[in-house]
DNA sequence: AAGTACATCTCGGGC
DNA sequence: GCCCGAGGTGTACTT
């Protein structure tokens, strides 16, 4: 890993071209090859950058300033054109062990699947990623009446879960099996619905379950608690 | 900007938890008080990072060793226990000028208005950007036969940009104005079109058209010879 | 401030 | 390898 600090101007060619006019910035060049240039704020996306694997070669300007050039194998370009460098410095970092992640939408949807009463009285999980020609349905349920229920999950309820969900319906409902005891009804359910989602999914007859995420984990403390 | 190298353990608590084990990295922090976690390698991505508005804390670890505690104002909390220390500068970037963006969806969409019959024969535009109550449509254009045909242009053409479209021809065929001469038909144009959104594209009789970007800029460039 | 669409998206999983 | 979905998405633009 090497970090420079440095006057710089830079041109990107590639899927766009793009272009930054002289500044200081961050170069942080890994050990790949790659390269990302920084400014001082911002998210974490560089202003601009070049993914692995890719070559650096230092060169020279026609005016004789310091050039690097970055190319990827698919003729993506990064000319760095350097004015002054402020910081150079070298590290050796080593390979690092990786993030360790935990709880998303999938945590959310193990606890539907073990509490599948909380979206609806009387409803029980037939199975859980249940497939389809276009994608797994995230839980299939029955209700108290025995017919279908195709559940949605989503960590925040937007409109393109809404269309997810009614895809799955109109190819689910096509299927004589899971219609024997009426239309398979949909639930979208996530932590936060937003307005807009909830007028499509009503205006389509899905239903909307805001799920509580603590009060699930304690339903499940609880019962750990119990054996 | 405040550059350090160090030996260090992240913990992050927010939307979800993830862990860092210890290990050498780069921790960029910048002037707004964000804060990046970088390895050598990957792509720009951090490993963990703080969006700014946030603030950083430095504090002692009950082992005595030194702790940084990045917070934001959603209650997102990044730990970053400190180890070792291996560089630490700081500098003054000042502000960036920002970058400069050049054609991407933009500049196919201009192609494909100076070039609607490459689409199908016989289309002439009728409007870029034409506006509708939920977003303008990119073009609409008319067939030989006088019928109106709107155009959704994507770079990659997939499920999501069919359904924008079938959003799009619901209103437009509610416009008794703009289907004097039929239906609204509707074309979806891209440079590469996945299968899936191939077949909700015609299942719902949507027109794919594949746009060869490099042909239209030769057209363009073959006119820009003749004058 | 909220909604929408785009991104040189990145990243991981499935086939 | 491609395809597809999720993201602590970020980002720009509109309403």
């Amino acid at each position: 890993m090497r970090l420079v600090v440095a006057r710089c101007q830079i041109d990107y060619a590639g899927r766009l071209t793009a272009h930054l006019p002289m500044a200081t910035r961050v170069l942080m060049l890994k050990a790949d090859g790659s390269v990302l240039v920084h400014s001082d704020g911002g998210s974490y996306k560089p202003l601009n950058w070049m993914s692995p694997p890719c070559n650096l070669t230092e060169g020279t300007a026609e005016d004789g300033r310091v050039e690097w050039k970055v190319t990827s194998r698919t003729d993506d370009t990064l000319r760095i054109l350097i004015e002054e460098i402020h910081h150079d410095s070298s590290h050796e970092l080593g390979i690092d062990p990786g993030l360790q992640k935990d709880g998303v939408e999938r945590h959310l949807q193990e606890l539907l699947a073990e509490h599948p009463a909380t979206l609806a009285p009387g409803l029980t999980l037939v199975r859980r990623e249940f497939p389809t020609a276009i994608g797994p349905v995230d839980l299939m349920c029955r209700d108290a009446g025995g017919a279908s229920v195709a559940v949605e999950i989503k960590r925040r309820g937007e409109i393109d879960g809404v269309e997810q969900l009614t895809r799955y319906l109109e190819l689910l409902n096509r299927d004589p099996l899971l219609t024997t005891n009426g239309a398979v009804r949909g639930i979208f359910a996530a932590q936060a619905i937003k307005p807009q989602a909830r007028v499509l999914a009503e205006d389509r007859g899905i239903t909307c379950a805001v799920v509580d995420y603590d009060a699930l984990r304690g339903l499940d403390n609880a019962e750990d608690r119990l054996f």
